[in-house]
DNA sequence: CGGGCGGTTGAGGTCAATCAATCAGAGTGG
DNA sequence: CCACTCTGATTGATTGACCTCAACCGCCCG
């Protein structure tokens, strides 16, 4: 789960939208404030995205006004790419951010392109699939541990983990309340799991409970 | 939710699955008997395959003995690629059913296969997000509701829709228990909504209702 | 007729949502 | 430098939805 930097920056400019790699410009980098919108639901997906700074979220609304956040994204991480024409999520920008912007071409695909784009798509799924399991399984308890936990292996923190999203972000990813989350985090304190230095940072005082948690 | 941009990653995710040839792929045909196994988490994915009758289910078993139902495929659909080399879910007969697996290739790869791959991939995550956003935010007459207006339509039913599964599995399948997916369907049945002429078949008497559940 | 299994129904408990108040920190203006 | 405000986070009290435990029903099959 871990992002490799190295292998990002080598393929920056060689990865087509299902075109030829031949011609293929050099993406252009785009600056977001915090939550910004960088593309909605239903907008024509003219482009897909590369993450190089801050932080993203892809998510959907619902007509009652909730939302559910499908993924954070982190530097190195791509996101936007889709089957059809159309964007099925919406993305924001979490925490100012800076994307590179890679345009579809409507050229003929090549396999080793399609490969890829079959690769993230797969890696994707499987990650679907685990937070499937989370929302339709766990407890309050065991989601924030499992948030917890992935932030702490994406971003390679050691023990104290930044969070650089909101209560709410974590709520709407979760499939919980605010509150639920704030009194999930408080008792984990209490119970000397984690400590709180401040509202966005967290330290994992007991990974190994946390992660005992998830089984 | 990171997806490594690795290159060497992606090679070795991707490529074993490219390999099917460009004539269509020698299939063998096999019948499995409900509840059957048909590959297991862990197991090395030799194959994919596609349903020709009967229904299956694809699910992971949590330490506790509960069970997440990540989707049930019926006649036509396709099912058991992965990126890597390990089966990530398991895949049961939910009823007795046939299905033809195609053995993985280690031919050259094919521009319309690999595209069918990842057109395949992206329809899966679609599906899933849709999941997700249920799971993490519907209530349980919603969630039924939305489970039968997905059968209805993948079935292609006027307004009766058989259900081949369980209970059990509707509940694995929803996040929810087998009394919480009987009590709701009940109580559709007694406000109108349904009907339930026998455990196995269900009435849409107001599909316009359902739907407005979902939004 | 009796047993077994899947499904339904009921009673009571639990956990997270809801409603509401308070607190903490950052920014602003006097 | 200190109120003042605004927003995000925390905490408390209560409610309610779903789970759990348990009994019962209906159908199939021996």
């Amino acid at each position: 789960m871990s992002v490799s930097f190295a292998a990002a920056a080598v393929q920056q400019h060689s990865m087509p939208w299902l075109g030829t790699a031949a011609a293929e410009p050099a993406g252009s980098v785009l600056s977001f404030a915090a939550d910004q919108r960088i593309y909605a639901e239903g907008d024509a997906a003219r482009s897909y995205y590369k993450v190089v700074s801050g932080v993203v979220r892809t998510c959907r609304f619902l007509s009652d006004g909730r939302r559910q956040i499908d993924a954070f994204l982190l530097p190195g991480d791509v996101f936007g790419f889709e089957s059809g024409t159309d964007r099925r999520l919406s993305a924001e920008a979490v925490s100012s951010c800076t994307v590179i912007a890679y345009r579809r071409s409507t050229a003929i695909p090549d396999d080793h392109t399609v490969g890829q784009f079959f690769a993230f798509a797969m890696t994707y799924l499987e990650q679907t699939r685990e937070h499937c399991l989370l929302l339709g399984r766990g407890s309050a308890v065991q989601k924030i541990a499992a948030f917890l936990i992935e932030m702490a292996e994406r971003t390679d923190a050691a023990a104290t983990v930044g969070l650089p999203m909101s209560r709410q972000d974590i709520a709407d990813y979760l499939g919980l309340t605010i509150e639920t989350v704030s009194r999930t985090l408080s008792q984990m304190e209490r119970q000397g799991t984690i400590a709180l230095p401040s509202a966005r940072k967290v330290v994992l005082k007991n990974r190994h409970l946390l992660e005992e948690l998830n089984t």
